[in-house]
DNA sequence: CAGTGAGCGAGCTTCCGCTTGACTT
């Protein structure tokens, strides 16, 4: 057909390629990897030589076909995909695959997607380097071993389905281990000081000056000594200091760097994010969105530097280039940048013109130049003492990058902005409006969030731009970690005011510890990450990537043989699995609590069969044992015994009402009260171990009053048909089952028979859906 | 939708990195 066929891994890429160059070429798309180790078998020979067993994937049989198909009437095929090790893998499974015979077969690279870049590339063709294939083969065997022969001893120690691998079990312990920290967190609180004084701003105008002390108290008693001290004091400027600082713009998007900063600007998660990264990379508007380079080409810096020109003026411009410092980097493409720089807003739905925006804003900062500023410190002196106070004032005297964009931080510290300090001279007398002494708590470390999980992950080289996302979600979907809902407790602390020559104590409270959203390890989790840090510590190293990575290094370099490199891996790894698997106990995290004082018997917890429970007896002492689960929040290893006890007080009978029992007990979906057969929820913020029986009823009145106003429309013929108002509208229920309406129909308009057409209707497309649903839910 | 906490025990589960689909609520 055609004289020359190219092969790309991205599709959109394919698109792009084919407009640049003439009739004479085809371009095709891999879609990414074509083959891969079988994923039912182990998929590596161990007795000869590590050889790799490869399968096409079921879902690219069709797609090699047609390769096969396209590559066989042409007379030169051009394997085009990334120059990384990964990249070079593909273009050799090509080759293999599609049994291309090296005379008709070149390799190419680019780094831009510009006509010239590509056009000398295939000037500059070049053979498959067999050595970076073979550093990409022993990566993948590597991982393979590790992953499925730890998984298995999971299955039989813990529990059936679980997973090990280098890059989950490390992020999984991660955040195990920062919950640790939490939990051994002891606050400190300290006094902190500061002062307001009524001072003039330029205009003269009535405006406070804020300083803080620089000392800080340990004690109740020694802040209050200390206003107290302060009742008939002179404040004096002492010294005011100014000095020029600068500031740089952050180098543009990587994969991780912009999952970072549209987490912190626009709230998307990390998966989001690159969702819709992907739908602008598949419209043209920005580059390849899975990448670990800071790099901008060429062609993208002198755009920049055109609309820098045009936009603030060349004073606003400095060329930059930026270097990738991420351990494990292979830049195979450039940064996340626009497409086309001149377009700093584009068409779309928010969310694309959101993230567009954020991309736009940080590329063309990177070019632009430092922003200039000069930061004041005003020291101010008491008659009475020697203590300071200082208070701090910034002012940007050239704007530079911040024009355009500012980098977002993690700190939740609500750190005090530096602002714009009213005109003050040296020696000048201020007078005091109040000063006031707040009792704060030393900080815990954070949790991780998706995106600060993945900047960790990304400073130790664990995982790929590609990888980030779907990692998070695994050790979600193990349940290994979870998102977190803590409300928070009420703390009591103290203050200080004095204003007027008095002094006045008053007692705040402040909620603290609130955290949503945030990945906490579950008991799974931790019971997983123990067991693997007592027999695979060297897995679990946070450096064990890192190590292994220069070994891929040096074989990609031909210092190393990649069979010798496995060799000696697997038989350190291998005996320990063959030890494990024989020698270690099963683990469930159990955890003995002490005794029941009313019946003298044994409280312990551990996993079982449906999760975290407790358990009152022991059955070795032949107990007659009970049994209940522990509640969202609680864990195994941090519950004490008193609340185990508490869950044996659920279900508790209220007592009897219309001649029905009424019972209080948490579900699964949280704490309930039932009525016969039908349940009532009991809201959050209520306590299910004191509802009383009155609060009870008015629940049930509640309830059977939004209930009346969900039904639309009952039938007499048949109680069990009622058409309901939902959260997605009105729908049919029958029999337990839900059905939808048409949105063109009103639903009071239906009739018996019209509802059990659309019932009979519905019931033949579930069925054929329902397989479906079956076959993918595996997962 | 909301009990459960296996002394019968089949057959299955699982990794990391490349890429996009085709699904429903």
């Amino acid at each position: 057909m055609s004289k020359n066929l190219v092969i790309v891994e991205s599709p959109a890429k394919a698109k792009t390629i084919e407009k640049f160059l003439g009739k004479e070429y085809v371009v095709l798309s891999s879609f990414g990897h074509i083959r891969d180790l079988s994923e039912h078998a182990f998929g590596v020979d161990l007795e000869h030589g590590f050889k790799p067993i490869y399968e096409i994937s079921s879902d690219k049989k069709k797609l090699v076909s047609e390769l096969k198909k396209a590559s066989d009437s042409s007379d030169m095929v051009w394997l085009a995909s990334d120059e990384d090790r990964e990249g070079e893998a593909i273009a050799w499974h090509l080759a293999e695959t599609l049994k291309l015979n090296h005379e008709k077969t070149k390799r190419i690279v680019f780094h831009e997607i510009t006509k010239s870049a590509i056009l000398k590339a295939i000037e500059h063709p070049r053979d498959i380097d067999l050595d970076l294939v073979n550093a990409q083969q022993a990566r993948r065997i590597l991982d393979r071993i590790v992953g499925y022969e730890l998984s298995p001893i999971l299955w039989k120690k813990v529990k059936s389905s679980l997973s090990a691998g280098r890059v989950q079990s490390v992020a999984v312990r991660l955040i195990v281990e920062r919950e640790r920290e939490i939990q051994a967190f002891v606050p400190e609180s300290f006094f902190k000081v500061v002062a307001l004084f009524n001072v003039f701003d330029a205009q003269n105008n009535p405006v406070e000056l804020k300083a803080e002390l620089q000392h800080r108290f340990a004690s109740k008693e020694e802040a209050k000594a200390f206003l107290e001290s302060c009742k008939s004091t002179d404040f004096i400027i002492e010294n005011i200091v100014k000095k020029p600082a600068k500031r740089s713009p952050s180098p543009p998007f990587t994969t991780s760097t912009l999952q970072q900063e549209a987490a912190r600007k626009l709230g998307y998660s990390v998966s989001q994010t690159m969702m819709i990264a992907q739908k602008l990379y598949e419209a043209g508007k920005i580059t390849y969105m899975r990448t670990d380079s800071v790099n901008l080409s060429d062609f993208a810096i002198e755009r920049a530097k055109n609309e820098i020109f045009s936009l603030v003026g060349e004073r606003y411009w400095q060329m930059r280039r930026f270097q990738t410092k991420t351990k494990g980097a292979q830049e195979a493409h450039e940064a996340i940048r626009p497409t086309y720089l001149d377009q700093p807003e584009i068409s779309g739905t928010t969310q694309e013109k959101n993230l567009y925006a954020l991309i736009w804003k940080r590329t063309i900062a990177s070019q632009m130049s430092d922003a200039e500023l000069e930061k004041t410190t005003i020291t101010i002196g008491m008659s009475h003492s020697s203590e300071k106070f200082l208070a701090y004032g910034e002012v940007v005297k050239f704007d530079g990058f911040l024009k355009v964009y500012m980098e977002s931080t993690d700190d939740e510290d609500d750190q005090e902005k530096a602002t714009l300090l009213p005109p003050l001279k040296v020696k000048q007398q201020l007078d005091l409006n109040q000063m006031i002494a707040s009792e704060r708590f030393t900080q815990r470390p954070p949790r991780y969030s998706e995106a600060s999980l993945v900047r960790k992950l990304e400073e130790l080289g664990i995982g790929r731009p590609s990888t980030y996302a779907p990692t998070i979600s695994t050790i979600q979907k193990r349940n290994y970690v979870e998102k977190s809902h803590f409300e928070g407790e009420l703390r009591s602390f103290t203050v200080f005011v004095l204003k007027n020559n008095q002094l006045k104590e008053e007692q705040k409270t402040e909620r603290y510890g609130v955290d949503k959203g945030k990945l906490v390890p579950t008991d799974i989790g931790m019971v997983v990450n123990d067991f693997l840090m007592d027999y695979f510590p060297n897995i679990l190293d946070y450096h064990f990537t890192a190590t292994v990575e220069k070994e891929f290094d040096d074989i990609a370099e031909g210092q190393l043989d990649w069979q010798e490199a496995l060799r000696r891996f697997y038989a350190k790894f291998h005996p320990m699995v063959v030890e494990t698997m024989e020698k270690s106990e099963r683990r469930s995290g159990e955890r003995i609590l002490g005794v029941d004082p009313k019946t003298g018997k044994q409280i312990s917890v551990r996993i079982g069969r449906f999760g975290p429970m407790v358990q009152l007896g022991n059955k070795e002492a032949g107990d007659e044992l009970q049994y209940a689960s522990l509640k969202k929040g609680q864990l195994l290893e941090t519950i004490t015994l008193e609340e185990a006890l508490d869950l044996f007080k659920l279900p508790r009978s209220l007592g009897e009402w219309n001649g029905k029992e009424l019972i209080v007990a948490i579900g699964r979906f949280g704490p309930y009260v039932r009525c016969d057969k039908t349940f009532y929820s009991i809201p959050k913020t209520e306590d299910p171990m004191t509802i009383t029986m009155e609060r009870a009823l008015e629940l049930i009145r509640e309830k059977e009053e939004a209930d009346k106003n969900r039904q639309i429309k009952v039938f007499e013929q048949d109680p069990d048909l009622k058409i309901l108002n939902g959260r997605f509208g009105p729908y049919i229920s029958y029999q337990k089952k839900n059905y939808r309406i048409a949105k063109s129909i009103d639903p009071k308009t239906l009739t018996y028979e019209a509802c059990m057409e659309i019932i009979n209707h519905d019931e033949k497309s579930v069925n054929s859906k329902n397989k479906k649903k079956k076959s993918t839910k595996k997962e």
